[in-house]
RNA sequence: GUGCCCGUAGCUCAAUUGGAUAGAGCAUCAGCCUUCUAAGCUGAGGGUUACUGGUUCGAGUCCAGUCGGGCAUGCCA
């Protein structure tokens, strides 16, 4: 529709006499007075053509040829914007394709053919997943179904580390709970794990072992409990919010000697070098990011000869590329902010599409516990978990909290609140308005008989009330919505929108008797229902939201 | 100190990325169920968009500065 719009101008102009490079925008006007879209194309040009805006205008209109039916009306207003009114009937043409495509309507082509990679959660198994780690899961959740929607082949990713010095302290912290179940008086410093999950695991062993482990010089039995417990724990908890990943992949991987005898790490040392961008000094390897105006250089091999997490981090993300994934997308919290410009930097001086690389970074979550706001902290044991938050407000309403706040801002999570579980929670207002179509449409069959039919939709003409007209206008912009929330990796678009639809259907459905109306025009609005519950459907499909039928 | 993010209604947040009279939810107040799900709808009140200046037809949005909050600034990840 917008398109068609777009391609009349670009003729009006011609026809005119401007060639102009300049892009036409339509937009939807905030009033409806304003009409159904409008461009602002004359205030555009009219700087560059040295004339009044309104008066181009003017001269636009009167060259601009519409198809018979589809334009009722343009109009100058303002300042200089162009608007214009779209016959119902040009209206209903459209919707009815909403209806053809069913639950494919929004999903698009434009990344047909292309590979890409959303890496999401990637926390080390050193904990269960707390809540301020579920706003990343779901966020990028979220991101790779927008991808999927539109048309790339993707791959969820979960990159970790179970070799680092923190799973060192975890395994030392599993062994001194464990020495405290075998009846020894431990000291148990609190720069380690303090979580209840320890014990938990040193409980396993204790029944497993009895005291056996006692003299075991090597924390290897402790190291490997603790991850397997804890990883199987992230899943689950994953899995409860509807996250699935496709690969796991283990940094260790990168350390490993290739076919031609050289680790990933080894071979992005080499790189680098040959583009020469590695100093030597105080006995550790650097990246020399100060020839990049930055104010230090960063460490790449630590002086005890282990890599520190930036190298094997951008040998990592060479992987991707070498993986053939076009489009790269890495989701994290603000903590990980002065990460990432780092491996941008030393892919493209190895040669590769840096700019590929999306990162979508989410501010911190705290959460407020009694009007306090609580900050937390995995090695503290005094983050909320995930979890628990899951068994108390469900999946649903988790997931939409998470990602109904732009991911800039910092999301406030009132944890009491969420426990409410009333109509406070915003999943019940989109989910109400899925539930009541059903219900309405079941009826429908019962009392009417109605059977939808791709051959009656042409019905959809009867519809001319304002109500009915701002709805199906809405249900057209999802392909529309989709994109932008995709390009912006901000899926709180398609809550915004969502709610919209939920609340532009609920007046309809206020205001618009549908049962109760006389045969064609109960059929048309049952279509426009059938209509916005697709639409509905396949939104909540791209949220991982469940579309209940009744409530 | 420096870099990134944020500052919008009493509270939590939007604002089509520079557009027309800054909008939702919660909370407050007033209406709407003998009629398709009232987890809904309608209406009211509530704002110097932190502050100051600048850019232009036009600024919550862009630029500079000030104030306030978060994160980072490790040979931790």
């Amino acid at each position: 529709m917008q398109e068609y719009l777009i391609d009349v101008i670009q003729k009006g102009l011609k026809a005119v006499g401007i060639e102009t490079s300049t892009p036409v925008t339509i937009e939807k006007p905030a009033r409806k007075e304003f009409g159904d879209f409008s461009t602002n194309i004359a205030l555009v040009l009219a700087g560059e053509c040295k004339t009044n805006p309104r008066k181009l205008a003017q001269e636009l209109i009167s060259h601009l040829s519409f198809r018979p039916g589809t334009v009722g009306k343009t109009e100058i207003a303002g300042p200089g914007f162009i608007n214009f009114h779209l016959t119902p009937s040009f209206i209903m043409q459209s919707l009815e394709q909403v209806i053809r495509e069913g639950e494919s309507f929004g999903r698009m082509c434009s990344g047909k053919g292309q590979k890409a990679i959303v890496e999401y959660v990637s926390a080390n198994p050193t904990g269960p997943l707390t809540i301020g780690r579920g706003r990343g899961g779901v966020l990028g959740d979220c991101i790779a179904n927008l991808y999927e929607a539109l048309g790339y082949d993707v791959t969820r990713e979960y990159y970790f580390n179970d070799a680092g010095r923190q799973m060192k302290i975890l395994a030392e912290s599993v062994r001194l709970r464990y020495l405290e179940r075998c009846g020894d008086t431990v000291e148990f410093p609190d720069t380690h794990y303090q979580g209840p999950y320890i014990r938990d695991i040193a409980e396993k062993l204790y029944e497993h072992h009895g005291d056996a482990l006692k003299e075991h010089e090597t924390l290897d039995e402790f190291k490997q409990t603790a991850e397997q417990f804890i990883f199987a724990s992230i899943k689950n908890t994953l899995h409860r919010l509807n996250i699935h990943h496709d690969s796991f992949f283990n940094e260790h991987k990168l350390y490993q000697p290739g076919e031609n005898g050289k680790s990933a790490n080894d071979e992005v040392i080499e790189a680098l070098k040959e583009k020469g961008f590695i100093s030597e000094y105080d006995g550790a390897v650097w990246f020399s990011t100060t020839k990049l105006g930055q104010e230090k250089d960063k460490v790449l091999i630590k002086s005890s000869g282990e890599p520190s997490y930036r190298l094997p981090d951008i040998a990592y993300h060479v992987t991707k590329f070498e993986r053939g994934f076009s489009d790269i997308v890495n989701v994290f919290g603000a903590d990980h902010i002065d990460e990432y410009p780092d491996v941008v930097e030393a892919v493209r001086i190895l040669g590769y599409e840096a700019e590929n690389i999306k990162v979508a970074i989410n501010q911190f979550v705290t959460t407020t516990v009694n009007g306090e706001t609580v900050k937390m902290s995995t090695r503290k044991g005094n983050a909320d978990l995930l979890d628990d938050l899951i068994d108390d407000v469900g999946a649903d309403a988790t997931r939409l909290f998470f990602i109904m706040r732009s991911k800039d801002s910092h999301l406030n999570f009132d944890v009491e609140l969420a426990k409410k579980q009333s109509r406070d929670n915003p999943v019940f207002y989109l989910q109400y308005a899925h539930a009541r179509i059903c219900s309405l449409l079941k009826m429908a069959e019962r009392e009417t008989d109605f059977i939808a039919s791709s051959a009656e939709t042409g019905l959809l003409q009867n519809l001319e009330s304002p109500h009915e007209l701002q709805l199906s206008l809405a249900l057209q912009e999802l392909p529309e919505v989709i994109q932008t929330a995709a390009r912006l990796l901000e899926p709180q678009k398609m809550v915004d929108y969502l709610h919209t639809i939920a609340e532009l259907f609920h007046r309809f459905y206020q205001e618009c008797p549908i049962l109760k109306s006389d045969e064609e025009l109960r059929k048309a609005r049952l279509y426009l229902a059938l209509a916005t519950r697709q639409v509905l459907q396949n939104g909540f499909r791209i949220l991982g939201i469940t579309a209940p039928e009744a409530m």
